[in-house]
DNA sequence: CATCAGGGCCCTG
DNA sequence: CAGGGCCCTGAT
């Protein structure tokens, strides 16, 4: 627990090429998801902190590029300096959450004309699957998503930065910073729903108790064909069918991750696919699979964020009544 | 005031 | 493999 922010700063920058085509907007910031204290984006910057290796480090990305020829200015705020290796290492990490090394050339052109995702793509087209976090604070995420309204996820977030969490201060930003999982794994269960977390008080101190001990090795993870890597990430205590298609897609960009649907979410396929209001799951499954392939769950979450976008600037009402707040 | 469902999952029978 | 229980909140 730490009242006083960390104030980072020690920065170096180095430059970042993504393959192109990349879209730095639709990519850093993802309107469908609950917003937390870990990240803030403004036009064109994207501020995050990032646990890396047992230390802890302020990231800033500036899009200093175009759609069809990407450049990021990557900060690195520290607060002693850090060796050209590591800045190298967590240049390649951040790489890889931001999928910015994906070819994605073969599904804008087959599906340039499908005509759900035309529409979507014309707007979109760039945008990767990211994600700022590692896999043991996803878990958090998905934990705290699970049976709960976005307004109590995002309390149940930030009281857990409250309690085990850092304040960061870099580039005049002070972000919350997440806790290792030892510093939870050590907490006992009444401290935890205390922070009105309730039974997932117990899951929190599963999870954490996983990897502090270091059994669950994320980097490994990354090469298993996905059939195993679901069975792994299912054998966690509180993943279940809703929440393991999240890992493998965000945390491990599996663009065919897509298998289960949840009832709020059946709601929109029905009526972005059908115009219906309530089509049978395993009808949609059959759909997307038939028209997307192994692109399903990138399609889908394209489909999703362009929605959520609308959503910003028109009224949706059929959407809000979704939205439970 | 009570009751209930909500971006699920675990465990039991 | 179906169904009850689980924490807490806000809506009704």
């Amino acid at each position: 627990m730490s009242f006083e922010p960390t104030r980072l700063e020690i920065r170096q920058s180095v430059s970042l090429f993504p393959t192109a085509p990349f879209n730095f907007e639709g990519t850093v910031h993802k309107p469908s998801h609950f917003p937390s204290s870990d990240n803030v984006y403004e036009s064109g910057r994207y501020w995050f902190t990032f646990r890396f290796e047992d230390d802890v480090f302020g990231i800033k990305l500036t899009d200093l590029g175009t759609i069809e020829a990407p450049e990021i200015q990557l900060e690195v705020f520290s607060s002693s300096e850090i060796s050209k290796s590591q800045l190298t290492k967590i240049k390649s990490e951040v790489e890889y959450r931001f999928d910015m090394q994906a070819n994605l050339i073969e599904f804008y052109k087959d599906y340039g004309q499908d005509n759900v995702l035309k529409p979507v793509l014309e707007r979109w087209r760039g945008v990767r699957v990211s994600n700022i976090y590692s896999l043991y604070e996803f878990l958090i995420i998905t934990t705290v998503l699970q049976n709960a309204t976005v307004r109590r996820s995002v309390q149940m977030l930030e009281n857990l930065f409250q309690a085990y969490g850092l304040k960061i201060q870099f580039d005049e930003k002070t972000l919350s910073g997440f806790w290792s999982p030892k510093s939870i794994h050590e907490a006992s269960e009444e401290e935890l729903r205390a922070l009105k977390l309730g039974y997932r008080a117990k899951t929190f101190k599963r999870q954490a108790e996983v990897f502090a001990s270091g059994e669950m090795d994320e980097i490994e993870l990354r090469s298993l064909p996905s059939n195993d890597l679901k069975a792994r990430l299912l054998t966690l205590y509180g993943i279940g069918p809703a929440s393991v298609w999240y890992l493998l897609f965000e945390v491990f960009k599996r663009y065919d991750a897509f298998d289960y649907i949840s009832p709020w979410e059946q709601k929109i396929y029905s009526r972005i696919l059908f115009n219906e209001e309530l089509v049978d799951t395993t009808k949609i499954l059959q759909e997307v699979d038939a028209r997307w392939g192994k692109w399903k769950m990138l399609a889908a979450h394209y489909i999703f964020e362009d929605l959520f976008w609308q959503r910003k600037t028109q009224h949706i009402p059929w959407l809000e009544a979704l939205i439970r707040l």
